[in-house]
DNA sequence: ACCTAAAATTGACGCTTCGTCACTGACGGA
DNA sequence: TCCGTCAGTGACGAAGCGTCAATTTTAGGT
């Protein structure tokens, strides 16, 4: 009368095992070469079990989705502690996106996948909830920036515009830089010559420059101060991307020219 | 010795013919409602004459993509060729854009799933070769508007920025907008209270303005503008629009007031 | 120690969908 | 009339998803 306890605490560590054996087989296969068979062949559990974690195939992409925005959010915040004017901080949340981009490549390319359609109307509600936490708390972190930028005096709310307008035009700047140039896979000719730390922060100061958000840019000053909050709040990440061949440097002049020269006349 | 001629026209008409019943099941269940064996069955023709026009299922969505790519560089051209200083013509592409994006939404969420890898390895690199030339096309028309710009004195190249950066980052901005608010279907709480064309300029000329654009912005004279461009060089395309009951007014103020004023402080 | 019943787990199976390929038949020349 | 070629056909094999009847496990109750 009183059978096998739920125990929530291997319950939640099976599906981590699980999610990361989902991420280990996109990893080296692809997206496309997830299937469900084969994540049980790769796990100590059957069918049935996986399945009573995961709704379908897609419930599964939109909780690696979701494990992602976790660990961004944790990048975000570290930007938001950064000890610096607003808009240092705020630099500090582009590059916060930016190092997730370079650092979980698979997993910025799932969330490209979770706009579409197809993925996410066939995940459990109970997920789709989960989804938009976490995309409030990343909104949020921008939104309390851009509230200390305008207490600070460092800003003025554009007219018409609310912080939450403000907060989402660097989200569609940041997120539209790197889905054009993340995945290897697309490099036609536009992109030649292209480089995303650099697209990142021209597009970015732009922005900035645009809403007023002072200090102004002096690309220069900029790059340093970026390059100073990639070492000091960041270090664990560059040096992990370091280990993969990838270095950043904020304060090289940016792109090495050529290629694409001509192409545009 | 001499069998059946392949006609080369009626062979491209037929294409025609797939790619609009394809699109006309997308539109009425979904691109997920979308499966080779339905295509089959709403066309005359068999699987196989089918697969000798489109390589994979993941061929016929690319086909699709770059179909639409061609609609929108008619746009382009339209907003390219509007007599108005180049400030305006500049609004006119991310008008362009737009429109589209709301005229063809199935097909703006075809370019997003076109960005997974999932989608873009299955396409035959005949294929592929299309749509980057049809993306090269786009460019290049943005290019130009930049281009155009420089030479009036309306504006002048940022340090070390490229006239296809500057116009990379306008692409950059518009898509992400685009992207992220389109689709009902992820209707966070975040964008509650966004609204996608006033998203737009208002991201767009935050942009334009930092990049010392020439005229720069006063909203409401922007706002104006665009509107008489909207009339003057989108007429049917506001028109159908309108007839599927979407107006857009971009002289009206920004946006309705409420829903999301609390939340975010 | 043994029984019992609910919960957990299993994996074979049914169903859908993709893409192929052996076949058909239409057509023009010999 | 016969032949060679090739567009067109659709039945079929392969692959993948998700289910559910059957089985195992568990922890009180006796």
């Amino acid at each position: 009368m009183c059978p096998r306890i739920v125990d929530k605490e291997s319950l939640a560590s099976r599906e981590l095992e699980l999610l990361a054996a989902a991420l280990s087989i996109i990893e080296n296969r692809g997206v496309a070469g997830l299937n469900m068979d084969r994540l049980v062949a790769q796990v100590p559990y059957s069918k049935g079990t996986v399945y009573s974690h995961f709704s379908s195939k897609e419930d599964l992409l939109t909780s690696l989705c979701i494990q992602g925005m976790e660990i961004l959010a944790g990048l975000f915040r570290k930007a938001a502690n950064y000890s610096g004017s607003t808009r240092e901080r705020g630099l500090g949340i582009h590059l916060a996106y930016l190092l997730y981009a370079l650092l979980y490549p698979n997993r910025f390319l799932l969330v490209i996948s979770a706009m579409s359609p197809t993925l996410f109307e066939r995940t459990s509600e109970q997920r789709k909830q989960a989804f938009q936490e976490v995309e409030t708390a990343l909104f949020g972190a921008v939104v309390e920036i851009v509230d200390d930028a305008i207490t600070a005096g460092d800003f003025k709310l554009p007219d018409h515009m609310t912080k939450q307008q403000v907060a989402f035009s660097n989200w569609s700047m940041g997120f539209g830089t790197i889905a054009l140039l993340a995945g290897e896979f697309n490099d036609c000719e536009c992109r030649r010559g292209l480089n995303l730390e650099h697209e990142m922060f021209n597009n970015v100061n732009l922005l900035l420059d645009g809403m007023g958000w002072k200090p102004l840019s002096n690309s220069q000053s900029h790059a340093v101060a970026l390059q100073r909050i990639a070492e000091e709040a960041f270090s664990d990440e560059m040096s992990q991307l370091a280990e993969r061949g990838i270095r950043l440097d904020f304060t090289r002049p940016p792109v090495p020219v050529g290629a694409t020269g001509d192409l545009f006349g």
